[in-house]
RNA sequence: AGGCUCGUAGCUCAGGGGGAGAGCACUACCUUGACACGGUAGGGGUCAGCGGUUCAAAUCCGCUCGAGCCUACCA
């Protein structure tokens, strides 16, 4: 066990072992006076990076920390809520450091496909240029340029942030090795029947004119209409009625559908009926799977190109597809006389039309959910085309497995939950996009229509031998080489030394909105192509909201981390970010919370600034081992074993909030309010006695350094930056030994005194201000030794001294208390205030209130007491 | 339509079957040799509402109301 205060092996010199005794000169021990956080933090970043502290130590083979970054998405800059993952990922990175693993962490960034494209050609319309003028090849140019810059950009910004990533292994999706790796992917599963080819409906984005999966749509209620249309039936005089939200459509019906048992529709059976204004004779089939008995008229209109319920009712039926609405959105010449109309455009027409027809029975108002383009908004239009498809139920049911046997592991566990819900549920996956920048699909069509699957571009069709092949216009979704990430990034399909030691990771920390996107493929990815689950801990956090609008872009714009490092320092921020990473699924991000953090930052630098003062020159902590300690010594070495434990405990939990406020109330509330107050006398050399003085140094020693060592996770460049000055080691806190505890250091009978102490302490400052006695008039107390627990007041006699320097007594005496003074129960013994000077007024409003107030709890206590199934029940104590 | 999460001090949020907490904000006092980005003390809560389980409920269960999120092919 390390950790242990006074040992001499704790974190202020695991890294080496060296013993430094002797303290560098004055000069260079001391604080600026005023702390700034620009003067350091990009010079220890350089520091640690140039002394490789970033890559993974010690030899191959001991005990691994494995983390992959997610990519950002190369559209621009991170904002505040990237930096919030990277911090959490980075406090991982440098605790496991520390705590002595071989720790890699790697970087990268994402080509991020669609979400690219889209930048680019708005950066484009700004010059009034259409990527189709440019072409392909120069338009994809442009995109790496840009990329070069986003990319530039994004890595400055987690390096200011601080985050520990191995710079030298990083990776972008579109790298030579990573789209190989995607190729090999795209094979091999071709090869095994799970992707293939196939005109099927899906969600088609006209503005974009791509392709999108089923999760890019979003989904959100609206208030529309439902169109009740006549439609006339030979046979039958009263015609059908079908309802529609979607009129437009009509013009690429097919047929009629109707329930085989339902006997409202049964006299269509066997008939067919006339499309209005096209006047198409539409056959009435029978579909149970596509009509609802309950819903409606009973009577649904087939429209197979634009419904993908209706295609796959044609498909059992043989129905032909009219496709009346084009890839741009508008209609398309099938559409007849409203040809060329947008297709909301040609919606109104239709039913102005119907309507003088006197087709229109009736407009409903009608709230349906409707699909959205996730990044233009436009409205997504089912569209039947070829596409590309992963057969996705093979590769989910071993990765639910996987998550059933614990083997991948949510953090929090509710998302377990969600995970399984839409695993279960899950649909093919619809990979090819009709964009331009991403990764080519590696099909090639010859002339003669043969489809030649390939890694390697292939120089002839497979089938025929014909050399005029084509490759496949389309390129992939991003998330299909996202998901290879975590091994892609170490060289995967090839068995490098990387892919062999370092895969598969341990942890992924992403946000929790990316779990089907992202997560949920990697997990089926890495089983399928590896054998092996990715990562065995996902932990996902909330997502960032900033609070009210004191920090929106019209305001401070702190949306830019770089705004708020300047502002407050990177240290200040990544604090802010653990202690508000709790574990709901939002974070709001306060101003004042990071206003806060830097006010904790400045407590240390001064609290260091003070011990630094204390220290300079004499000697250290390690010579001071197999001293007498006093109390408050015991008390705060106690304390800090067990905020030490308790922080290790919380990280081990992903609690990054709890860990975060376990030290701030440590460093500020214990060793700053606490100890150092009590021993400030004793420093002072006031009390002549210096063997105490020697321990009180070599104790503020300890705390300090390990604090800085908990803290440096969290806070790497300011505790690093007193790290160099309180130990003459420059840079070497990163590396350092990272406090676990010690259980030898539990202390509880001095936690017991010192708290009893400082209770006390409060009630005496209590009763002056109560009094509004001047802090500097003394006052006179007495404690009465409580005869049950004769050691209460025993152990606060040898506390005497600092009782009196603390509370400023003028007299403090063990006995009965003083006639006409005011009594008290603090901890458990009996004290006894007053002036010494006379008999002030005791303050009756405050008496009576707690008079009231004990009044209450005793009248509770009793009838608990008086209930026998309470006594019978409840334990003893 | 289903599912999930949340409702605790003015604000942002921890906690979670037997003492109601933190940070910020607020009040009073304090320019005391680390720190006013500070110190000391203090005020403030029917833990959304109703019912149930229990000796004991803010905590577990059910319902209601309110907020948010996710999933879904009802024309």
């Amino acid at each position: 066990m390390h950790g242990n205060p006074l040992d001499g092996r704790s974190a202020s010199d695991a890294d080496t072992g060296e013993s430094v005794e002797i303290l560098p000169k004055k000069s260079s021990t001391r604080l600026e006076k005023t702390f700034d956080p620009a003067h350091f933090e990009e010079r220890w970043y350089s520091t640690w990076e140039a002394e490789g502290r970033f890559q993974p130590a010690g030899p191959p083979g001991s005990p691994r920390f494995v983390m992959v970054i997610p990519p950002p998405n190369v559209t621009g800059r991170l904002h505040i809520g990237h930096a919030f993952g990277r911090t959490l990922e980075d406090i991982l990175a440098r605790w496991k450091r520390m705590l002595g693993y071989r720790v890699l962490w790697v970087p990268g960034t994402d080509h991020a496909g669609i979400a690219t494209q889209m930048v680019i050609e708005k950066e484009l319309a700004k010059q009034g240029i259409d990527r189709r003028q440019l072409g392909r090849q120069k338009f994809v140019e442009r995109v790496w340029a840009w990329k070069r810059d986003a990319k530039d950009t994004i890595q400055s910004q987690i390096r200011r942030l601080g985050c520990s990533l191995d710079w030298t292994r990083e990776r972008f999706t579109l790298d030579p090795d990573l789209s190989s790796a995607v190729r090999h992917a795209f094979v091999r599963l071709y090869r095994e029947g799970l992707i293939y080819r196939g005109r099927y409906v899906v969600n088609w984005c006209p503005r974009c004119e791509t392709a999108v999966s089923d999760l890019e749509v979003v989904h959100k209620e609206v208030d529309g209409s439902l169109y009740r249309i006549r439609y006339d039936v030979p046979g039958v005089p009263s015609g059908a009625v079908v309802a529609t939200t979607r009129p437009e459509t009509m013009l690429g019906d097919t047929a009629l559908a109707i329930h085989p048992d339902d006997p409202r529709t049964a006299k269509f059976r066997g008939k067919a009926a006339i499309l209005p204004i096209v006047a198409r004779e539409l056959p009435v089939i029978e579909d149970p799977i596509l009509v609802d008995r309950e819903f409606g008229t009973g009577i649904v209109k087939v429209t197979p190109a634009h419904d993908a319920n209706d295609f796959a009712a044609a498909q059992r039926h043989g129905l032909p597809e009219v496709v009346v609405i084009g890839p741009d959105g508008k209609m398309t010449p099938e559409a007849g006389e409203f040809s060329g109309l947008d297709r909301f455009e040609a919606r109104k027409q239709i039913v102005q039309r119907l309507e003088r027809e006197n087709r229109l029975l009736g407009i409903d108002p009608h709230r349906f959910s409707l699909g959205y383009c996730q990044r233009c908004d436009t409205v997504i239009e089912p569209f039947l085309s070829t596409q590309w498809f992963v057969k996705i139920r093979p590769l989910a049911e071993p990765a639910i497995r996987a998550v059933e046997s614990g083997e991948v592991r949510f953090v929090p566990e509710l998302w377990t939950k969600t995970y399984f819900e839409w695993m279960r549920n899950i649909h093919d996956w619809c990979i090819s996009r009709q964009l331009w920048w991403g990764h080519r699909i590696p099909a090639f069509t010859c002339a003669n229509g043969h489809l030649t699957v390939s890694e390697e571009d292939p120089s002839a069709c497979e089938t025929c031998g014909s050399n005029a092949l084509e490759q496949d216009p389309d390129v992939l979704d991003t998330w299909f080489s996202s998901q290879l990430w975590p091994f892609s990034v170490f060289g995967w399909p090839k068995d490098t030394d990387d892919y062999r030691e370092f895969y598969p990771t341990d942890v992924l920390v992403t946000g929790y909105d990316i779990l089907f996107f992202w997560v949920a493929r990697m997990i089926m990815a890495g089983i399928h192509f590896t054998g092996s689950v990715p990562f065995s801990t996902v932990n996902l956090h909330g997502l960032v909201r900033l609070a009210g609008e004191k920090m929106s872009k019209t305001r401070g714009n702190v949306v830019d981390p770089l705004v708020a490092i300047a502002e407050f320092g990177a240290d200040a921020l990544r604090f802010t970010y653990a202690s508000s990473a709790t574990s709901g699924t939002t974070v709001t991000l306060e101003r004042e919370r990071l206003a806060g953090s830097r006010n904790f930052a400045t407590k240390l630098w001064n609290a260091a600034r003070f011990t630094l003062s204390q220290l300079e020159g004499k000697p250290r902590a390690e010579e001071l081992h197999g001293r007498a300690l006093g109390l408050p010594d015991r008390w705060i070495l106690s304390r800090l074993s067990r905020t030490a434990s308790d922080v290790n405990r919380q990280l081990a939990e992903f609690r990054f909030d709890e860990a975060a406020q376990a030290v701030y109330g440590f460093l500020w509330h214990e060793l700053c309010d606490g100890y150092l107050e009590m021993v400030k006398p004793v420093l002072a050399g006031r009390d002549g006695d210096e063997s105490a003085r020697e321990s009180a140094r070599g104790v503020l020693y300890r705390c300090l350094s390990d604090s800085l060592a908990l803290l440096h996770p969290f806070m790497p460049f300011l505790t690093e930056e007193i790290w160099e000055k309180l130990t003459g080691r420059s840079g070497t806190l990163i590396v350092s030994r990272y406090p676990t505890g010690d259980p030898a250091w539990d202390d509880p009978r001095a936690e017991e005194a010192i708290e009893r102490l400082r209770a006390i302490v409060t009630r005496v400052r209590n009763f002056r201000g109560e009094r509004r006695v001047p802090p500097t008039e003394p006052i006179d107390l007495t404690i009465e030794s409580d005869p049950a627990d004769p050691g209460a007041a025993e152990a606060l006699r040898a506390l005497a001294p600092l009782l009196r320097h603390l509370a400023r007594l003028s007299d403090l005496t063990f006995g009965p208390p003083k006639p006409r003074g005011e009594r008290d129960v603090v901890s458990g013994v009996s004290v006894g205030l007053s002036l010494p000077g006379g008999a002030p007024q005791a303050n009756r409003t405050r008496l009576e209130r707690a008079i009231a107030q004990l009044g209450r709890e005793i009248g509770e206590i009793s009838t608990k007491l008086q209930n026998p199934t309470f006594l019978d029940k409840a334990p003893p104590e």
